[in-house]
DNA sequence: ATCGTTCACTTGAACGTTCATAATGTGTCT
DNA sequence: AGACACATTATGAACGTTCAAGTGAACGAT
């Protein structure tokens, strides 16, 4: 190794000097790191890799076949990027056309140790991955609660119900007086939480409850339910969204009748994604670097060993107040 | 190895096996296949790459920082996630928290052996990153012009104006009258081309150019561009727009005059980004996969070092005709 | 029979790390 | 000075792969 050679010592100190500081003396540490920076040396990761017999990287599949993919899933891979280079590792996502990951996918890449763990995005009850992974002893956290099986610890997800709680308590303090909610069909259990949220904020801040709807994840049927739910309501009442192409819908029929979002109709939304922002939508913005470090503080204890269970995480998102929750002449935002 | 034991041959003959068929005989040959299948062996990327020293990988920047992330950053990636599989190596994505991209973050990952080469996105003139990689040695190929010197091989992009310009001979051949367009300020390197294809169009056409107008890539002022834009315009008259974003502009101004889009306006959009999608705006799609896939090829030339000079690539969009150009009583789409 | 050729497979070495352990230095106490 | 402890640095081995060179065996030509 020329950085041996240059420092006038051996290998192995320059392999202390930078990984066991205390091991060798300063003044050889500080010659051998001037070497190292005057070289540009940096240790190599597949040398690294083949030692320790770990590849320092966590899988993450891309979903290639979603007609609609998930607002968040750059933003939330630009967070897991960032926490993963804070945990000395790196991401590699994949992706296939199959429209259902297949398990063998997922131990490829781990016996050809191009990553020791996995980020699993998207799930769902019913998901085979976590199972799988477990069984193959596979270390993996996801985003998102595992519905199979929610006292596995391997998790960290969003707080819905504690969101469209904030929501409503928001339009409230804003001063709009019925407060509504559109949702998703009944039945997926992130609805069912978000819509849950509702009917408890509602209760607990003291504003009449609106009716409410609901819609699958698509504008046009989004904008239709919307117009029903408008039919019920009334100038200076609000709409809480469990998503933001929901809200949008609101903010477009609200449109549609003349009725200026946030002046005469409170619009929250849920996710915090661009469509939100792009229109000027109140939204509730997921925690993601938060998710992405506490995923990875579970990846660590698993590829650690240690026995004890991990505590999964529910983090509450943050509102993020827009132009359609300011209300005409009543009081500021909360 | 345990194949080679499990197989009776030695560690060469499984390596040859697998990677040079030729040299051994058919039968010893699937008598090693059959072991690895039974065994699940995977050679480890980790030991490869530092027999070869090549890391099978390719780096790629996440902007972290910017305030609305590219609408198809994800689908981008995901390309070229499926890209590389097909060139048997992975993508590495980063992000730094900097305003700007720094060349030690991009020079480490290849000291380190993480990866051989970059894909770079979003280059704009004065991009030093370009000549940066190629002061280093550093292979790359970019998405994107290097406006700086086009000369250079290193590039895929979408060929803006042939964009526009099918934009325009579609909502001509749909019957509409006179075509108008909404672009960014001067001086953007692919929106001047863009309208360059618009203004070509028309000639060519034999449609009226109607008026143009400009606005960055915000909603707001989208709108209040296109409000003027249609001022200028009438019912059965068209906008092609030079981005999504803006054609959404022009969109929402259409809706408050009360004219529906497509059935009286007509409408087009440029990128083929989930905001196109999302409002049914006929859009031009950018051959992402097509893109991934050159960039690949140019990265493998320059990764077996082959001196000749690798051709760049201009590729044309696809238009992805959507309800704003259905126009109501006359011709059906082109 | 001897020699070269070719084919099929095996062996030694090396890629760059780091662990375990051995060697050397440095000081302290008798 | 000698003995011991302890701090510091050095050496051998191994991680899993593949290149280069080597060993045999079979075969035909001399």
């Amino acid at each position: 190794m020329d950085v041996a050679r240059a420092a006038g010592v051996s290998r192995q100190t320059v392999s202390n000097a930078i990984n066991s500081p205390e091991r060798v003396r300063p003044d050889t540490r500080s010659k051998v790191l001037q070497v190292v920076d005057k070289l540009h040396y940096r240790p190599s990761s597949a040398a690294r890799t083949l030692r320790h017999q770990r590849a320092g990287a966590v899988g993450t599949e891309l979903n290639a076949v979603a007609d609609q993919p998930s607002d968040i899933a750059l933003p939330f891979l630009t967070a897991l990027t960032l926490s993963a280079a804070r945990h000395a590792c790196h991401m590699v996502p994949f992706a296939s056309k199959e429209a259902f990951p297949l398990l063998s996918g997922y131990q490829d890449m781990v016996r050809r140790r191009l990553v020791d763990a996995f980020i699993l995005t998207d799930t769902h009850p019913g998901d085979p991955r976590p199972a799988w992974l477990e069984e193959a002893g596979i270390p993996y956290a996801s985003f998102g609660r595992i519905y199979d099986d929610p006292t596995r610890g391997y998790w960290a997800d969003v707080d819905g119900a504690a969101g469209t709680q904030m929501a409503v308590a928001h339009v409230a303090a804003s001063g709009y007086q019925t407060v509504g909610f559109l949702g998703w069909p009944a039945g997926s259990a992130v609805g069912d939480l978000r819509r849950e949220g509702w009917a408890q904020g509602v209760k607990e801040h003291d504003v009449a409850a609106g009716p409410e709807g609901s819609a699958p994840q698509s504008l046009p049927e989004a904008l239709r339910a919307a117009e029903d739910l408008l039919d019920g309501l009334a100038v200076g009442d609000a709409v809480v969204c469990a998503s933001d192409v929901l809200a949008l819908g609101v903010h477009q029929a609200a449109l549609a009748r003349g009725w200026t979002p946030g002046a005469d109709i409170g619009i929250t939304g849920f996710d915090g994604s661009p469509v939100a922002h792009l229109h000027s939508i109140t939204t509730l913005t997921q925690p993601l670097d938060d998710i992405a470090e506490h995923l990875f503080t579970i990846l660590d204890h698993q590829l650690a060993g240690s026995p004890e269970p991990v505590q999964a995480a529910l983090l509450v998102p943050t509102l993020d107040v827009n132009t359609s929750t300011k209300i005409t002449p009543k009081k500021g935002t909360s």
